[in-house]
DNA sequence: TATTGTTATACTCTATAACTATA
DNA sequence: TATAGTTATAGAGTATAACAATA
């Protein structure tokens, strides 16, 4: 399918939504002495025990970068890897205590940031927000 | 002003909206041969000509990265470094043809994905995402 | 044989501090 | 003196190819 010049406008306006979220996210990982990748990392982890594999995929990463990333997330004591009983090849990836910790105050600085941005909002156009951004993500997906 | 319930699954599904977008990139980055912020800085220099300074703001990193970013596409010829008349301490970053002609590709391989993926969508429904997004913009901004 | 995680390598991105040339 | 771009340095992210252990 041939885009059109509303395609092309629309996509723009993902682009730099794309990129202001990212400008939040960069502010927030430093506030947190992290790399946005490891924000990312941690957040994902919620309620997860990812092989390397599976975080690789959930990254979009090559599974040898996660090697380095949970070594140095592990040196740090953020989480650690847990041999797999079903399957002695693989390693699961779990938080600790204090990588949870970590993780539910970075989820909630965004949503603090969210709070402060959209707080005004009426509770309808939120609410399309929210579908339509969903739908977006089940249509890319 | 503290989050709601509502503020973090907003912020969850922002959060995932980013991710996605992001692989899109990746996988169109990839296509191109470059790297995603490569790409990105390729696609802000469209009807732009920012000197150093000017391009990490857009960029949202430090201006000492910016010499080696330069560096690398100018070495493969996609942009220019020209002094800036006014100032002599200033350099202005600006796409060869075949910059523009590759930047160019790039936001239409995005627009179309968008165009695949959100094309059979109603009229009204794609301009209420892009009221939203653009709202979303404006009140992170 | 195929898959999982790892290592080695090479390149890129990123931030900090110190430098130069202009202003 | 202040600012714009650069360099040096160090750490981190990224992809490819080759490898050991396990399936």
């Amino acid at each position: 399918m041939e885009p059109t010049k509303d395609d092309h406008d629309l996509a723009t306006t993902l682009s730099q939504l794309h990129r202001q979220v990212g400008a939040v996210y960069s502010t927030l990982s430093r506030q947190f002495g992290l790399t946005m990748q490891q924000l990312q990392l941690l957040c994902l982890l919620e309620k997860r025990r990812p092989s390397f594999g599976e975080l690789a995929a959930l990254l979009g990463c090559d599974k040898t970068n996660v090697t380095g990333m949970v070594d140095r997330l592990e040196r740090r004591e953020l989480l650690r890897r847990t041999p797999d009983p079903e399957d002695r090849r693989v390693s699961r990836i779990v938080l600790t205590e204090e990588g949870e910790i970590l993780g539910q105050q970075a989820r909630s600085a965004f949503a603090k940031v969210v709070a402060e941005s959209l707080g005004d909002w009426p509770a309808t156009r939120r609410r399309d927000l929210g579908l339509l951004t969903q739908a977006v993500i089940d249509a890319l997906g």
